[in-house]
RNA sequence: GUGAUUGUAGCUCAGUCGGUUAGAGCGCUGGUUUGUGGCACCAGAGGUCGUGGGUUCGAGUCCCAUCAUUCACCCCA
């Protein structure tokens, strides 16, 4: 005898029926637009070999890759040398997989290994749980759903303006109304970097200079911290006064969206890649229109960073306005050389990922869930006694075969426990079969609802039922 | 990894200055009704006060440790 009590891992959750019901709600949403868009499903194993998730993420993310402990004698090929050099060198000899830690990933890995076979441009949505070992705290979860849609081998902004499209349908579906999809450009942000000399690349050592990497990190904080803080923050990792008072414009943008883009072009007229950026994103904003869409949505944000490494075109996020929720709930990008460090180079991908845990909260936050999702069955019958249950075992797989959800309570308990039961359950009908229904074929169907009761035959029970 | 926060019934929580038998609401079980749910009324079950140590005549309450939780930082969906 156990008295332990039974707990779950920290940042994991049980989702119940009525969970389940809200969540699918969201799933089928966002599946039907991708859908819509042409993409094709896909889904990869939960664990992946350690080697195709380490190094894709930054040295951060390799900290939070849920590993997986080699089955059998772990300890075989260790020997007391590797314990002394630390975790890092041990790590390798005791573990060889790894929980996946996003959909991209293990998505480039599929297009590598299966690129003979693929049609490109190929367009895929995939959603499955990841997982990340990051310490949980509101709207973060050690496991949570993911849904992407990439679509890889193409470098057509067209997919940059589906991308926002389908963020459109979506929130629509989902009847969100407050949210912001806000767009920038990787190559924005390598013009800025280099006009104020953070020239640093981030993979190079470091040496002093302040790397465009600092840059990103602290711009992408302003509507956090503010302005001064990131002035602050940027001086702390290494810039020059000179170089702030050169960064001063770019905050201070203002206009619509295509006079702030204009505005962006002038500041960085110097760099032939941040102008590159801002045609790109122009064009964006065009190719939304002409699919049909206002893109009254679409925020141009000069200080976007977002932190995964992999991206170098645009760059999307999208917040949810009204929500307690501060976080993001979608996040994208395009990406050039995704496939390369698996020996495929140039093949470039664009892809959006939504959070359905996060939607979940931000729709439970704003209440917009509709009250009555919950799938029930829609008829219990009655259990009496043997006759009863006998005879009502039949009207059970009449009712199913007529296409009704239907189950009987499987004991002959105290009617006040099975009508409370079907009360619960919130199930909206219930059929009374004892003796005197049986031998007149004229069987008690009662409304919970109105608690309305009548003597009916099976077939007017069927129609009834279905209405 | 850093800084806070909270652990009391199945759930949400109260518990005064340390005081003798630890409470409420909801939920659960039974009854008012042996062929009828919700509503109402009545009754009942349910606690090692996270765990371990300490202070004290006396600890749910104070101190230390530990585990867990939640939140924030870092980073991210």
């Amino acid at each position: 005898m156990s008295k332990q009590k039974p707990s779950l891992p920290k940042g994991t959750r049980d989702f119940g029926p009525e969970q389940m019901a809200k969540r699918n709600f969201i799933l089928d949403a966002i599946k039907e637009v991708f859908q819509q868009f042409g993409f094709q499903p896909l889904e990869t194993p939960s664990m992946e070999n350690l080697s195709v998730l380490t190094g894709k993420y930054g040295d951060e993310g390799d900290q939070l890759l849920f590993k997986i402990l080699n089955s059998g004698d772990f300890l075989a090929k260790t020997s007391e040398k590797d314990f002394q050099d630390g975790a890092q060198r041990l790590l390798p000899k005791i573990a060889e997989k790894g929980l996946r830690y996003d959909l991209t990933v293990p998505f480039a890995r599929y297009v590598v290994m299966n690129q003979h076979d693929i049609t490109f441009p190929f367009r895929r949505y995939q959603i499955q749980p990841v997982w990340r070992a990051d310490r949980p705290q509101k709207g973060r979860y050690r496991e949570f759903y993911q849904c992407d849609a990439d679509v890889v081998g193409t470098d057509s902004l067209i997919c940059e303006a589906e991308i926002v499209l389908m963020i459109e349908q979506v929130f629509q579906k989902l009847n969100i109304q407050d949210y912001t999809i806000k767009i920038n450009h990787r190559k924005i942000l390598q013009g800025i970097a280099e006009s104020i000399g953070a020239q640093g690349k981030d993979d190079s050592p470091r040496d002093g200079s302040p790397r465009e990497s600092d840059l990103l990190v602290a711009l992408d904080k302003l509507d956090k911290i503010g302005l001064d803080q990131v002035l602050q923050e940027l001086r702390d990792r290494g810039f020059t006064e000179e170089a702030l008072k050169k960064l001063l414009p770019v905050f201070q943008l203002e206009g619509d969206e295509s006079s702030r883009l204009h505005h962006a072009r002038e500041t960085l007229a110097s760099s032939e890649v941040g102008k590159q950026g801002i045609s790109a994103l122009q064009q964006v904003f065009s190719l939304v229109h002409d699919l049909g869409s206002s893109g009254e949505k679409l925020a141009f944000d000069i200080t976007l960073a977002r932190g995964l490494s992999y991206y170098t075109g645009t760059i999307f996020e999208v917040k949810v306005n009204n929500a307690s929720m501060t976080s993001s709930v979608s996040g994208g990008g395009r990406y050039d050389n995704l496939t390369g460090v698996f020996g495929m180079p140039g093949v470039s991908g664009v892809g959006i990922s939504f959070g359905v845990d996060r939607l979940y909260d931000v729709m439970e936050d704003l209440d917009l869930f509709a009250k009555e999702s919950l799938t029930t069955t829609q008829v219990l019958l009655v259990n009496f006694d043997a006759e009863s249950e006998k005879h009502a075992l039949g009207l059970l797989s009449q009712l199913r075969g007529a296409g009704l959800s239907a189950e009987i309570y499987p004991e002959a308990a105290k009617l006040k426990k099975q009508f409370a039961y079907a009360d619960k359950k919130g199930i909206p009908y219930i059929v009374v079969v004892g003796a005197e229904e049986i031998r007149t074929q004229q069987y008690g169907l009662k409304d919970l609802k109105t608690g309305t009761q009548e003597a009916l035959p099976l077939e007017a029970i069927i129609q009834r039922v279905k209405q």
